[in-house]
DNA sequence: TCCAGATAGTTGCGTTTGATACGATGTGCG
DNA sequence: CGCACATCGTATCAAACGCAACTATCTGGA
């Protein structure tokens, strides 16, 4: 661990949320223009597609977004015709969302369009840094989740 | 670059935004309990000990932060008594800030805390990691601002 | 069976955020 | 020197956020 005083630039956390904010506004502002998706929107659409039919609790834990972002932004999907929404066969309260063929029609160019920004974003690291790179976000999450732990 | 369909789980971008909130926000606690301090005081404060005297423009440029934020942690701490604000000799605009004796007294209990945070989320990483980590997220913060400046 | 407590999702509300507009000051060009 | 334009910081307003309260439903124990 780097020994010595402070200093804000070389400050872990501090460089994480400024990488972070950076490369999320960025495609944040693309898929704003290019789908009229918002974040927790595009989330929800690709967490959807991938499982095929999921509650919005299981969205919440997978995607770590609030109960409440995620139940505003499944309206504001269902409202524009991307996605459906069933009652859970087996429980009242829920309801299992899945994609309209509109919403699989729009995923479908989504996706693509997520790995070239990725490719933009992180197309000079080689495929070991990548993996190194995921595995200390994963290690510092954890971590966090700890330090939230001990709190209360 | 990473093959294959997309999967959310490992897509970085996603990655990264789920350990920054999770960092920022146990850091973020853990400040507004010990210090009363939000993120954009704690880090003017942390700028401003750096620096001795400086702009809230300059600020804002070093941090991302935006003007506004700057503008407004700077009048709470103005408030609280923790920095004072002189006018900027040569320039009636702006001012220039710099810590009271209270801000800094605060300013030499919050550093170690920091280091102290820095330590438990990344006590278990190597030196050779931390850098490799520090200068990863530096490449992709330089690769969002070119995505972002072909924007316009 | 019935009731207390837990859970899914929505709504309300206060706080935070950032884009925009503004007032004041500074700068450069004619 | 004067006027158009840029810049610093503040104010304003609308949107995003998340906690807490709420409704409806489910579950387990007496």
């Amino acid at each position: 661990m780097a020994a010595g005083p402070l200093v804000l630039d070389t400050f872990l956390p501090y460089r994480l949320s400024i990488a972070s904010n950076l490369v999320s506004g960025a495609i944040a502002r693309i898929y704003q223009s290019l789908f009229g998706l918002s974040i927790p929107e595009w989330r929800i659409v690709t967490v959807v597609a991938e499982t095929d039919a999921i509650t919005q609790q299981e969205i919440g834990q997978r995607t770590r977004m609030d109960k409440v972002t995620v139940s505003r932004a499944a309206i504001a999907l269902e409202r524009r015709g991307l996605i459906e929404r069933r009652a859970h066969p087996g429980d009242g309260r829920s309801q299992l969302l899945h994609l309209s063929a509109t919403g699989r029609t729009l995923y479908e160019s989504v996706a693509p369009k997520a790995k070239e920004l990725e490719e933009r974003l992180f197309g000079d690291f080689t495929a070991a840094e990548l993996d190194t790179l995921t595995s200390m976000l994963r290690r510092a999450e954890a971590a966090a989740l700890r330090l939230e732990g001990e709190a209360r």
